[in-house]
DNA sequence: CGATTTAATCCATGTTATGGACTTAATATG
DNA sequence: CATATTAAGTCCATAACATGGATTAAATCG
């Protein structure tokens, strides 16, 4: 239900109205800012005496359009005071970065741990010290933590990670395990909004994340899809041929038994190797035929899964990510062309297909962004608290 | 982006609030709308004043709820006043209906038409002659037309239906045929919305329409999910084989070739038969074993295709309707069971497979029924204009 | 240098929701 | 049966916010 608004909220949201604008729209004048949200000079004037006194946008000089009259001063978003901590638990390492308001990357940890070996409470008491590490440094660059949020590698339920199998977790609440607050979500989820805000894909794409699992994230208008229960996205499990290799999930034929990342070094003849993947590009670009071989079969299965999906969730852009991303000189032709033949007679545009430019970072960069999109959505009580304690000028 | 909130869209926004409080909670008095709303018992008191000097609420008596106090005077949706017109174009039919504010069907027309034999242009006289005739009749009642939609079977892009294969259109732009205005939307995805309005389904389900093609409409949290370019739902395409039969859409294996009608009715030994579909039934309730077996197969290949939908999209339930619907008893178990073998081991939940209970008219319900869902999300400008034109008590 | 134009602020006003007081209508209690 | 109690609904003064016109500020144009 669309929640009334009452007269408190009316000024929050409002607020988020003009701050998101901001970033929007770069440096701008209040007089612009006026013009596009409908909004009076004069509220406008208000609000963003209210975001400066907050330190979520700073005044940078003159903005003279070549007109005549007197220029506006630029408003723009700040990265000076609000920022966000970003952390993420994955199968052999943990990462954590802060990022600040303009979503630029102050910090950036990682540590090399093997979960699988550990236990829950061992992993998250590594991961306390890196936060809190991350946490003091940005302190005393003057930033304030503003909130965390937490990728993992399995679906999330409110808090609770029901099972991570590639962590052998089941039932963990992460509250729990933590002293400070966090928001946790699917590392498939968060990479695809790490693409959305930190990468070059566009408001409306699907981004394959690809490592021991397949997964998905879509992204329409800017916003994540999660279906009704928040487990969409299972690209790994959709049906690629009906009577093709028995999957772990009790299906058979799914795309992970073909482009998963065992699969692809199994077929490669690098089953169970060490750095299978450095190993299998070394291959590829020694142009092994076993490797070619392997990488071709692998995009002709991506490209029958995708097809599926386009047809389904008709998604703009295809981006690729994970493991799939340094290999996507040898996967682009065979996805695509598989797509183009079974797309291309009912659509007129195939959905582009693009690399992640971001990698193994796209979670936690996107953890981190997710807190900074709903400040900037709702910077209500970040100014509330800065209005009752005022910042000196 | 979120709009921004002026004085008087807040009043207007608080408006929709309330209505569509009382359409959820069925009879309720104004104290409990406040309570839900969160707005004081002040301002919903005017708010529900304005809504009955507009017709579209009524006081219905009091409601006691066993406690001592004065009883409350319950407000009900009014169906007296606000209707909307929902309108279908199909390959064989025309159909109107005229829907009031509580969802009840007032009138209903159908003809049957063959509009591959006509240009648009003919199709569109003869709905226009049955518009006009639910409109003249509606006017009788005392209802007042708020809108309405028009479904056509193919894909809609802001009032241009680009192509309708099985109508053989080309860039119809409904506006130019019609001397009223209307909105123009996807029959599968109006399907959808009727399964939601006007059937038993819940606020998160996979709606199946099986025609001549296959056509899917996903509703997540009682909106329907479109896509990047509304393209969304093509369940007939999703790659059952991918070295199957050749499909018209240029692919290989698509459900369609599976369990689309025309594959039902030639695997059954009724290839282009009239009347097929009534022919199947019958053979399947005698018992016919080719008919059986065909229905056996195209509900195992819906089954593989509905796994990758809900890997995908997880919705919550799976509706099955068109000529799905009558089917029901022979597809429910291929479908369920194979879903199940290659769900269950990673989802608690398989989704529910159930029937909807409107079959051809899902779409044309959808269609009136969009009207009134926005009329009740923004019953602003109705009010506003019975405001200046008072109506008598 | 004065006229013009645009930005930003100031101030009086208008609209809306708020919150407490009040009225009304029922049940419970003695 | 009268009175207390409770809750619904309305009234009225107030507060919060945005509005809109006037004013001041800072630039360009002629």
């Amino acid at each position: 239900m669309t929640q009334a608004v009452r007269h408190d909220s009316m000024r929050a949201r409002n607020l988020g109205v003009v701050l998101a604008e901001v970033r929007r729209s770069g440096p701008v004048t209040r007089a612009a800012l006026a013009e596009i949200t409908g909004l009076t000079k004069t509220t406008v004037s208000k609000m963003v005496g209210d975001l400066l006194r907050a330190g979520m946008v700073t005044e940078s000089g003159t903005l003279r359009d070549g007109e005549r009259g007197r220029p506006g001063t630029a408003v723009t978003l700040s990265g000076g005071r609000v920022a966000a901590l970003g952390l993420e638990i994955n199968v052999d390492y943990l990462s954590a970065c802060v990022v600040d308001l303009t979503l630029t990357v102050r910090l950036r940890y990682a540590q090399a741990v093997d979960n699988r070996a550990s236990s829950p409470v061992e992993t998250f008491s590594h991961l306390r010290r890196l936060a809190h590490r991350a946490v003091d440094e940005a302190r005393l660059a003057g930033l304030v933590i503003a909130g965390s949020t937490l990728a993992v590698p399995g679906p999330v339920d409110d808090g609770l990670v029901h099972a991570a199998p590639n962590l052998g977790w089941h039932d963990v609440r992460v509250a729990d395990l933590l002293d400070f607050p966090v928001e946790v979500d699917n590392e498939a989820n968060l990479a695809a909004l790490g693409e959305l805000w930190f990468g070059a894909a566009p408001g409306d794409f699907l981004h394959v994340s690809g490592e021991i699992g397949i997964g998905a994230g879509l992204v329409v208008g800017g916003a994540l899809f999660r279906g009704a229960r928040g487990l969409a996205g299972e690209l790994g499990h959709v049906v690629v041929s009906p009577d093709g290799p028995a999957c772990r999930c009790g299906g058979r034929g799914c795309l992970e038994q073909y482009a998963g990342q065992d699969a692809l070094l199994r077929a490669a003849g690098l089953a169970g190797a060490p750095e299978g993947v450095p190993r299998l590009l070394e291959r590829l670009e020694a142009g092994h035929r076993d490797a070619l071989g392997a990488c071709e079969r692998a995009g002709e299965a991506l490209g029958v899964a995708l097809t599926s999906a386009v047809h389904l969730m008709d998604p703009g852009t295809i981006v690729l990510g994970g493991v799939f991303a340094p290999l996507f000189p040898w996967l682009r032709d065979p996805v695509r062309e598989t797509m183009t033949a079974r797309l291309a007679a009912m659509r007129h545009a195939v959905p582009e297909l693009t690399v992640s430019r971001l990698g193994g970072d796209a979670a936690t960069l996107g953890a981190a962004g997710q807190v900074i999109h709903r400040v900037v959505a709702d910077p209500w009580s970040h100014v509330a608290t800065a209005r009752t304690d005022p910042a000196p000028r």
